[in-house]
DNA sequence: TGTAATTACGGGATACGTAAAGATG
DNA sequence: CATCTTTACGTATCCCGTAATTACA
């Protein structure tokens, strides 16, 4: 017996509100339907529905049945379409946790491929730079830099960035280029307060296995990644950043890097996602896209 | 073709390593192995696994489709479950959200009933009188006493219950018997200070359109529901609490139950859980489950 | 060369359609 | 009595098992 098929039947008949209706939909003959019916209540050893020649009503049991059958019919379908590659029955609504950061400079510029290959999906992007958010808040993953903490969450690492130091032309030019570590205490800096990664009072280099932490002056204070970066172009300081937020402005000339022989330790860029729940075909493809999305970037950093 | 077959084919193929051992594990022939695989694959448009006579691995489309394949067909076997009343087939663990005094006058005390039907089901009891918890916060379902404003959710009343106002025999005997509202304004109560309720500094009657409010003096006050009752039965004050709490103690004779003749508006007891996302089964099973025995525990209030 | 996967083929179970009977308002 | 469901039955299809073939270490 063909259970799929005894289910898809099941649920045409509680929408049709009749075997004779289910059948026609279906191209198929009642007596077909009257089999389908029969072996998937002789299977269960329950009884689905009730019936005379007039009337068609559902049980109890096959009331929850039916919602069970539309829930299952409705995964394979977006399982099939996920391993087939038929993107386009992929649907949903997918919840994205990730900073402002991250969201602007990596994922936004890259998410109209996605949408064009996913039309049916909705995105959800919730950004948040000030507290490491965990998924129970109804999101379907989240995407986060740096070291990760959690426990009950799958971490998938999907690229990686590195702290570089860098600063406008202007400022070099008053204040000269930065040779070595040591040299940073002639400097100021601009300075980063809040946000996930705390204060950035004590800027901390790490190169093997000798790490070094610096105590910077700073010239001001803000406490929105952009700003800071806009500071760092002002030429108020010296400036710490994440080598993907100042691409664009290191090859326009904007920011000019120094320090560029330490050799930082790369920091993983992760995907989480809830373990214990099972992962919709529509998360599971914006998982591996961004994998992919991030991945690819990573390599021009 | 079946492709439930071929999906639970499929799987052990991937479990087992092998197309000889998924066959062994089957009790079917290698040539079926290879003959559903070999539909499932056309079927999908897309290879599942690479396979030599000697090595085998799963292809990336062939790992996604896994996953969901091991997810439909258990969630399958937990509907096949759940219509045909096979409880013990149900597993899983299940958070619910509820208010102590809810749970231990009607829930626990019916609980070893659902324990010994659905042996293979956890239940984690969050108990909370102090706010009304979203379902957000990882819980499957939410019961509730009283009106209810929340929207996303769907609230299935699964019972009642009246406010009534009793106090202990010595108090009456002190104090005299209140006959009509207005005799309210002549005794004292316990006060009831925050949880979801907020505080009860007033009483409020309901009879049909006709609502009065009536200020209490209050000897003491408590914060706890159970402290609450206590408080009645020591004789403190009139006591106002729901039907459920006291039955016992109605019984006993340890409360008794004035004001009678007012006809009170019967409150609702729902249960809550979240809409768009599909109800597990064992959620399901306790969901009806509880809605039963709410229901018939309030027939005797 | 031996083991594992694949293919070819024949018999048998299974499911469908036809058609007639049964039920119900 | 008209319509919908159910049952009976013959046939066609599909699927499984046997056995031969191919691929691979």
């Amino acid at each position: 017996m063909d259970r799929l098929q005894a289910m898809e039947t099941f649920v045409r008949v509680i929408e049709a509100g009749s075997f004779r209706q289910a059948a026609d939909t279906l191209n198929v003959l009642p007596s077909t339907v009257t089999r389908n019916i029969k072996e998937l209540e002789s299977h269960l050893g329950a009884r689905l529905l009730n019936r005379t020649t007039r009337a068609l009503s559902a049980t109890d049991a096959g009331l929850r049945f039916y919602d069970s059958c539309k829930a299952i019919l409705r995964e394979l379908e977006e399982a099939e379409a996920l391993a087939s590659q038929r993107a386009e029955a992929l649907r949903g609504t997918i919840k994205i946790g990730t900073t402002s950061s991250l969201a602007r400079h990596c994922l936004i510029p890259a998410l109209p491929a996605f949408t064009r290959r996913y039309p049916q999906i909705e995105l959800d992007l919730r950004l948040s730079d000030t507290t490491v958010d965990v998924v129970q808040q109804g999101l379907d993953c989240v995407i986060r830099t740096g070291a990760l903490r959690s426990s009950q969450l799958v971490a998938r690492r999907i690229g990686n960035f590195h702290w570089i130091v860098c600063a406008a032309p202007d400022y070099l030019e008053q204040n000269g280029i930065p040779g070595n570590l040591q040299a940073l205490k002639q400097h100021v800096a601009v300075g980063y307060l809040g946000g996930h990664a705390g204060r950035f009072a004590h800027w901390q280099f790490q190169d093997g296995a000798q790490a070094t932490a610096i105590g910077m002056k700073e010239s001001i204070r803000v406490n929105d990644t952009d700003a800071y970066v806009d500071a760092g172009i002002a030429g108020l300081g010296l400036i710490r950043v994440a080598s993907y937020m100042v691409r664009e402005h290191l090859t326009s000339g904007r920011l000019i890097r120094v320090l560029e022989g330490l050799h930082a330790e790369p920091e993983p860029i992760s995907v989480l996602y809830s373990y214990s729940r099972h992962l919709s075909p529509a998360v599971r493809a914006f998982v591996d896209w961004s994998a992919e999305v991030v991945a690819q970037a990573s390599k021009q950093w």
